[in-house]
DNA sequence: ACCGTTACCAAACAGTCGTTTGTTCGGCAA
DNA sequence: TTGCCGAACAAACGACTGTTTGGTAACGGT
């Protein structure tokens, strides 16, 4: 059910599962938990859905279009590849933060899809594995990173470090989303330079 | 019932509710999965364990014991703090990979115990989050690392990228557990470097 | 005033959930 | 041989699962 137009039901409905989904896990959460927090009986929601499952892919996907649209735009960033890679990881906590249950959603529960919805996603991350590496290859080139870093390996040590640091986030702790992510892009910016 | 002598069917049991939980997470596994692990009817488990719970909390528990030991042997050895932070982070993953469903469990799945048990696991977490500050600390002091690290921040860092890197190991791929720990050991290390 | 549509409820569907029960069977100690 | 104990099964417990159905109000367009 990828509308073009969202009722504002189908809009409540979706992120009330990014919400409860993300406390209370996939499998963890049903189909009653999710009318009461709309305040309906479970057989409504079908009006506005076709499946649970078809809930959990509409909120991993959005968690993947966000990222995604932070590390193109990072990408596409003028200058040196550090100022590049340093943009999208900030823009990769911030984002995280910013829309924390879809991310928590999109990195924790997207396993739990069928075969064919995980394989779409399969495909965004991999999108987003490429942007990271091509900026680290670029750097790798223009002599800014050290020449014997392995790439793919630097690629994913990059988004496992941000995946986890946002889950310590508190919204009433001391560091701020732009911090955080600063903090973040410093040590690992030291740790490639050449 | 944490027993002291575990009979032969309870470590089959553990060992399949490590390999399930792992595999299908907490909630998607039920106790039927369970019995036909072992090739027995999903009632009869209860003469081995006193809940599905208890099962979680038994092999997450066991997943954080495997941290903490490789933690605190690193922790106790001599030399400067850099060498024993390198131990720590190579021991870390080594640990993840060698107890790979253990510790899954224990960084996913950990959230679902009931509260009391959670409390319980939640101090293990504490134990092994101040044995990698001390370490940064005392590499501070040392003069070895810079000093407007923060020391809390790097911690959490340090296992954040930890867990999720190895996350990708694949048993049949080119880097081995300890090949991946001393990789990522040595970027954190460049990171922190005074 | 009538139509078709949408949104919802109440109820039922066929399973599955984790857990408990009553019972049986094999082996071991006295 | 007797008594006991642990391990297992078959069956049931009540609750809950995701989903479907039939019916019914309220709606905007004609």
């Amino acid at each position: 059910m990828p509308v073009t137009q969202e009722s504002t039901r189908r809009t409540e409905l979706l992120a009330a599962a990014a919400t409860l989904f993300s406390a209370r896990g996939y499998h963890g959460t049903s189909m009653q938990h999710l009318g009461d927090a709309l305040g309906l009986q479970r057989g409504s929601l079908y009006a506005h859905t076709t499946s649970k499952e078809e809930l959990l892919f509409e909120v991993v996907d959005a968690g993947a279009r966000h990222f995604l649209a932070r590390a193109e735009a990072a990408y596409a960033l003028p200058g040196p590849a550090d100022r590049r890679l340093r943009a999208l990881l900030i823009g990769h906590i911030e984002t995280a933060i910013e829309h924390f249950d879809a991310a928590t959603v999109f990195l924790n529960e997207w396993r739990y899809l069928s075969d064919d919805r995980r394989a779409a996603i399969q495909t965004e991350r991999d999108r987003y594995e490429r942007i990271v590496r091509d900026i680290i290859e670029d750097g790798i080139t223009a002599g800014e990173f050290r020449v014997d870093a392995d790439v793919a390996f630097a690629a994913r040590l990059v988004l496992s470090a941000g995946n986890w640091t946002f889950a310590w986030y508190r919204p009433d702790g001391e560091l701020g989303a732009t911090e955080i992510g600063e903090r973040f892009a410093e040590l690992v910016l030291k740790g490639l330079q050449a």
